[in-house]
DNA sequence: CATGGGTATAGCCGTTGGCTATGATGCTAT
DNA sequence: ATAGCATCATAGCCAACGGCTATACCCATG
């Protein structure tokens, strides 16, 4: 058997996935800016840690075999979350002279803000953008202060110096591990049932735990544990202890391939939509109309809440 | 600035969510078994490359600052990522004397076998698993071959000695790039319509086609690029030229950041159930039995199915 | 004030990953 | 056919990196 762990790395992986693209080892070196030699070693390498031939190696080049293609689809989702991580970071860590400024709440800062920061600088001719993260009431007021140019909130409350365009939908969901009770419900909780149900939540002051409150619009009873991080829930959540209302952005993952369960709820509506908000009055620049637009394809959004959140 | 792309690797973004989640350098070091300098080290190295203070280290441990707050949440996306890339290469690399083998059609094998192999492997007492990756058809034949206890399909047709179990639900979408003419398309496109439009499509043979080809029920137009994987698919379609049919699974992270836009659809039924499936009269051994759970919250999906597909 | 957890620095050493040079292979064109 | 030209692999060299031990520092707590 394999190593316990084999150690990856990603320039490997990503050398794959050039390979894959580009259909040969040496084309990827090239690309890479390395030799032909040490690229092949790589591909080698990973072969070997992953115990897969992965390459077809033909005298005209390389193409994938059939589990090289399935691992090189892996490898594109690990590459896509590492660039995100680096956009992000860079975007955070920007601080001088950069042209664009702009402010996301914790969602959106975490789950969209990566992807449209890596579209975005893809653009030529953009500026680098400096990406600030605070809660909602803390982005408006940045933007007032004209220390960001543009914002992204969750917060329906938007005043009314503002103005707002919906670039996303959300809407918080009750989860639950796979083996609690809650999972085999079918009968949708109610608002009050929820009230009184002890969750695993989110600090205070979370835009997540805000629009829950607000959804509920009565005392609830004190969550069972409060974390500070999305992850942290889910990890408490998935122990099975306790559910956990979350933005659907977070979950979505885990939803999908049932390492949480949604629990259907009835009388309370945890829809948000999340919007980009700038200083009314003001014409915003190039760059941040720009922005808007990578983050926005507004119309098809609408269309996609409404299919996915059917009114009565 | 920071360096073109800083070189991350692995072991240093596990070192850091180990940190988070320990809440101190050393009983991460501890944890990873290496020695405390070495993980100091790290994560200096990482912060140096990210250009971000990531801990507030205090003489009681570390804990997260705010932008490590942030970077621990991508990190997490990338671990996973990572992790499924590991799980699932072992389970195609599994070779001998494995005492469960399953079978699954390349999108399930794609997106969500991963995560369900970790789950499986996490539980104590389980053996290893191998997995084959194959189209419907294979799976079924290999099933009956006795090849494998337990298939996982995408296709609505499974014969009569075979049992079924719903594991999942899947739709097809229509997806286009942002700035294509289709986004801005409000009014569904007919099944005629839709007909005619040239594609991008995966290769013929693969499911995806398949039941686009049953679903639309009559000739259609000749696809405009055939490729053989979902990446290089989604790829040509973000670059603005064609539309394409996909799986949501494939497409989720796209259409969440708007990086591509689902054009509605009307008089096309898309929609299909990922079963899980095993011979009719055979008992299904424990660890099959237990594989199909991990694998499926079925109420739980048929409730999300119901709610992401109103009925007409 | 001492003790003990935590973290950072210094300096050593083996492994790793890059490079160049070279060889083998098989398509392609003359 | 055969020469030419891609491709990929192997060999051997060297620098850099990442681990280790030893040690210093810092601050809570008893």
């Amino acid at each position: 058997m394999p190593a316990q762990r084999p150690a990856l790395d990603l320039e490997s992986l990503r050398m794959l996935a050039l390979v894959a693209d580009l259909g040969s080892i040496s084309a990827a070196a090239r690309a890479e800016q390395i030799s032909q030699p040490s690229a092949s070693k790589r591909i080698q390498v990973l072969e070997r840690q992953l115990g897969l031939e992965l390459l077809d190696r033909r005298s005209r080049g390389a193409t994938l075999t059939d589990h090289g293609r399935m691992v090189t689809g892996w490898c594109r989702t690990v590459i896509e979350a590492t660039d995100a991580l680096v956009t992000g970071s860079q975007a955070l860590a920007a601080r001088e002279a950069e042209q664009l400024s702009i402010g996301a709440s914790q969602t959106i800062a975490e789950y969209l803000a990566p992807t449209w920061l890596g579209e975005f600088r893809r653009r030529a001719g953009e500026p680098p953008v400096q990406l600030r993260v605070a809660n909602s009431q803390e982005v408006i007021a940045a933007l007032r202060a004209r220390e960001i140019e543009l914002g992204f909130v969750e917060t329906p409350q938007v005043p009314s110096d503002l103005r707002r365009r919906r670039v996303a939908s959300d809407r918080l969901v009750l989860v639950v591990a796979p083996d609690h009770p809650l999972a085999r419900r079918r009968q949708p909780l109610g608002r009050d049932e929820l009230a009184e149900t002890p969750l695993a939540s989110r600090e205070d002051g979370s835009g997540t735990r805000d629009t829950l409150r607000m959804a509920i619009g009565r005392p609830m009873v004190a969550p069972a544990v409060e974390l500070d991080s999305n992850a942290a829930v889910k990890v408490l959540v998935g122990s099975g202890s306790f559910p956990a209302v979350l933005s659907e952005l977070a979950v979505a993952n885990e939803l999908r391939d049932g390492r949480l369960v949604e629990v259907p709820l009835e009388g309370v509506d945890l829809a948000r939509s999340l919007d980009a908000v700038w200083r009314r009055g003001t014409r915003l620049g190039a760059a941040a109309e720009h922005f808007m637009q990578t983050a926005r394809p507004a119309r098809a959004a609408a269309h996609r809440a409404a299919r996915a959140e059917p009114r009565p």
